[in-house]
DNA sequence: CGTGCGATGTATCGGTCCGATACATCGCGG
DNA sequence: CCGCGATGTATCGGACCGATACATCGCACG
């Protein structure tokens, strides 16, 4: 998971450790807490050790510039490798069933930009899927077992079932979008300007990058 | 967290793992898939060793009924100890910031019925703050970080966002609740009979022991 | 002028939990 | 009588977290 979306985000440009965790959070805020540098440094020393990034020299700024006044310390950047960029598609690709699962759905989900159409799809699916599966056995438990258990339980079950039909609905939404070709549907809050579609493969020129 | 639900299941009748497994999945279905062998047996131990739970013999069927045949094996029976009540007792009372993530929360709502009244109240606030926090977070970057993000990560933050929103909501309705006295209102579907309104400590006769 | 504090930055360690795997028994239907 | 799905116990490697340590930078406040 974190190896992907390492991979992932370095394609958009090159970071440090401290930046990745930033945009990471950013990114990944919808669906987990913050991922922890115990188990982002060693992710990064993997990733260097299977050629996949590779260590980029902090630029000194305008070469001469602030030459060597305090020693220059920290501050390794991180770029990913052409095999890198292979192996992004690779983990693509294969979207296995732990795609399916919370967190391994939401890091799918927040690099769709960067998937072809028909894996969307087939996630997308996949995800409904399983959705499905535990509400039937959240109604299961709710219906059959609903006198063994305390009524907080219940009121958990519920509250869980509830979610899932929501997201069962959300997807179903997306599904019917993808399958027209459009990009997902923001009709919602009109933050901002006007109707951007830019889809799948991402216009390229999209890298965002201010280092004051 | 296996610990804390462990010693929370034990309380009810004792379990060997295979059926401690099952009704964790029961009782926690809405907030986690179903927990692992490679987490469960090494917890037993762990409760074992430290004196929580102890191995209770396999009762072998009104004594001499089914004497040698087959060997009986397995199906080792745990059964909570008193010290192992006592450290359930200490486990909720602590209630630290840990009890406000995800999972952490969703197993302790889960044994309220084993919770006092001004615990159940501090743990719902904590974790409407955190779910708060959260909100304020996925708003700020769908409001100021959103031309910087790509229209899937954008509605991945939307549909996060609508989650925190509902769930606020749900724990304000919870919260009120308990500062009414009642409990979990059980307005909803009238799945079965009436309005029973068993509340905090839960009529002790409540065993469930349904073996063939 | 300094001093302390919050943000930036890299890194490790112990511990929890998962996923895959192995293996054995039981009861039932084909 | 044979296989297959449910029941049942158990281990191993790996992913990830939470706490912790430590160092620098810029700025606000006294």
């Amino acid at each position: 998971m974190l190896e992907f979306a390492i991979l992932g985000l370095l394609q958009e440009s090159p970071m440090h450790g401290y930046e990745l965790r930033k945009e990471l959070t950013a990114k990944l805020g919808a669906i987990r807490a913050a991922i922890s540098y115990g188990s982002l440094y060693p992710t990064l020393r993997r990733l260097q050790a299977a050629g996949w990034i590779t260590e980029a020299a902090e630029t000194p700024v305008t070469a001469e510039e602030v030459p060597a006044l305090t020693s220059r310390r920290g501050r390794v950047v991180y770029k990913i490798t052409a095999e890198g960029k292979e192996r992004f598609g690779q983990l693509i690709a294969q979207a296995g069933p732990e795609t399916y699962d919370d967190t391994g759905f939401g890091v799918h989900f927040a690099f769709f930009a960067r998937t072809d159409q028909a894996t969307r799809l087939r996630i997308l699916e996949g995800r409904r899927r399983k959705i499905e599966e535990r509400r039937e056995g959240l109604r299961d438990v709710l219906g059959r077992a609903a006198e063994r258990l305390d009524a907080y339980t219940l009121e958990l079950q519920r509250h869980g079932l509830d979610a899932c039909e929501r997201e069962v609905r959300w997807l179903e939404e997306l599904i019917a979008n993808e399958r027209s070709g459009r990009a997902p549907t923001v009709p919602n809050i009109g933050t901002a300007g006007g109707r951007r579609e830019d889809n799948s493969p991402p216009p390229p020129g999209e890298t965002r990058n201010e280092r004051p």
